[in-house]
RNA sequence: GGCCCCUUCGUCUAAGGGUUAGGACGCGGCCCUUUCACGGCUGAAAUACGGGUUCGAAUCCCGUAGGGGUCACCA
């Protein structure tokens, strides 16, 4: 895999950026990992630097290949392309060890033979104290030789006690930590597997990642990770600090953090069962913690020509349906014909013969749906076989004169000889005229007979998508003999 | 609880010492109209609270309250 090697194009200002989105496959990709993956994606973008991938699988009894599948699947969908093959992190388990020993030889590490006892009666300590726990252990600064001989051990970072470390974060400005509210973290178990906060800052490094942009749940862990950067560049160098960027989390509605409960789902579900369309997600989760003047409807080439991590808030956001919602009805209006009706063919379940008549709705059915499940459903009409189930909400307009009304209708139609729009129009406005009614008063009846339904796109389009024969017949079922 | 971070309409955000505090979603009204949408116009709606600095504070400082994050041999 990518050594200290790793080339990439430069930024004109000719500092390389080479961001990473580093996911543990888990569960699926949930709104805040799309979120930081696509900041990620943009920022490298805007750079002309390198997005990489890496999946976290260390966690072995946690992660799963259907996780990994989707992960990689949702980013796919959201358009997030990465460069080159994505990284396994368990895979380079003896590289995250060999840099375990290298900062023991060197005593940036220790062996800590602390039992589990001990380091319960530690957190008991720290628990009546109502104090944090900081692990303090005694191996820290003991004589190797003084160590058991077949006790099991932990690798731990001898991480400095005295004053401050802080960092300047992109999102978050500059942020300090006393040193003194650290502890030692394990970075091998004793079972000899890295632990993540040795495996983010070894994988970090060694695919040269440039600038570490993650959600702000992470931020702790920055301090805690810098120690282990500076131990080797000690060693070895070449390891710079990273250049960090905490962007806040998403959290539901009700403002508490996204769990099962509350809409953490994954994206996927946002395009199978919410039917979102792509560009809408991603323009929805740009404009969460971001914005660029009163501009709301914003493209991917132009979010990555305006992205900057500086605009980024560092509050948290709330997630909103009904704006998501918004924009997706704005992207179907905007979207492919075609696209559409392959999507929506497959939705309805109508099968791929149904493709060229729903193309040829389209136009008229897309301008009055939020989502692509509603774009489905209105669409059912095309494709009901007479005689037509009517919806209950629809019998009231064929009720009383509707069925008289539909005859003169079905009279003036037959006679139509050019079956479009104009002439359609003509020939039933010349209905109600001649009846002395609104066009409303034929149009309602008229549509409950073609489609069933009280809504529906508009009449004239209606028929032209049926064709006469379907058009009339439907007309027939529902008129006085 | 310790530490870190945050707080502008219900929500997402703009304004970074001087604005009638702007836009978007949602909500109400009007217009368009064959229905529903779309679109257009319009209305209600915010600087958490208290001090301070200043001629002037949403904006800078301090405090309070509220919210979030984090404190593992998980990631």
């Amino acid at each position: 895999m990518v050594a200290d090697d790793v080339s990439g194009p430069t930024s004109s200002d000719g500092a390389r950026v080479v961001t990473r989105f580093a996911p543990s496959p888990t569960g699926y990709l949930h709104l805040g990992g799309a979120r930081t993956a696509l900041f990620n994606w943009l920022f490298a973008r805007h750079h002309g630097g390198t997005f990489l991938l890496r999946i976290e699988d260390t966690d072995r009894a946690r992660s799963t290949q259907p996780a990994i599948d989707a992960i990689l699947d949702g980013m796919r969908w959201l358009g997030l392309d990465w460069d080159g093959d994505a990284i396994f992190q368990f895979a380079r388990a003896d590289r995250h060890a060999a840099v375990a020993h290298a900062m023991v030889a060197s005593g940036h590490a220790y062996r800590c033979y602390m039992t589990q006892d001990e380091i319960a009666a530690q957190r008991a300590a720290a628990q009546a104290a109502k104090q944090p726990l900081r692990l303090r252990s005694p191996w820290r600064d003991a004589d190797p030789a003084t160590a058991p001989a077949d006790q099991p051990f932990v690798l731990r970072l001898k991480a400095p006690r005295d004053g401050a470390t802080a960092i300047d974060d992109l999102v978050q400005g500059i942020v300090t930590v006393q040193n003194a509210e650290l502890d030692d973290m394990v970075l091998l178990r004793s079972d000899g597997t890295p632990t993540y906060m040795l495996a983010v800052v070894v994988d970090d490094h060694d695919m040269g990642v440039t600038h570490v942009i993650r959600g702000d749940d992470h931020l702790n862990n920055a301090f805690r990770q810098l120690p282990i950067y500076r131990a080797m560049n000690a060693v070895e160098g070449g390891w710079p600090d990273p250049i960090y960027a905490h962007i806040p989390l998403i959290h539901g509605t009700d403002g508490a953090k996204m769990s099962k409960r509350h809409g953490a789902v994954g994206v996927e579900a946002y395009r199978d069962e919410l039917g979102i369309l792509p560009e809408a997600f991603g323009n929805y989760l740009l404009r969460l913690g971001w914005g660029h003047g009163d501009d709301e409807i914003i493209s991917r080439a132009q979010a990555t020509e305006w992205f900057d991590l500086a605009a980024v808030g560092k509050s948290p956001s709330r997630f909103d349906l009904k704006k998501l919602e918004h924009l997706n009805g704005h992207y179907i209006r905007e979207a492919d014909d075609d696209r559409l009706a392959a999507l929506v063919a497959a939705i309805g379940g109508y099968g791929s013969d149904s493709i060229p008549l729903l193309r040829r709705a389209m136009p008229s059915l897309k301008a009055r749906a939020a989502n692509l499940n509603e774009l489905a459903t209105n669409a059912a009409f095309l494709f009901a076989t007479r005689p037509l189930a009517i919806d209950p909400a629809a019998a009231d307009l064929l009720a009383g004169e509707a069925p008289s009304i539909l005859a003169g209708v079905h009279a003036a139609l037959d006679a139509v000889h050019h079956w479009d729009t104009e002439a359609l129009e003509t020939a039933v406005r010349q209905v109600a005229e001649d009846r002395g009614v609104k066009l409303g008063q034929v149009a309602q009846p008229l549509r409950a007979a073609l489609t069933g339904r009280k809504t529906s796109p508009g009449i004239f389009d209606v028929l032209v998508v049926l064709g006469r024969e379907e058009s009339l017949g439907r007309i027939n079922d529902q008129m006085a003999a």
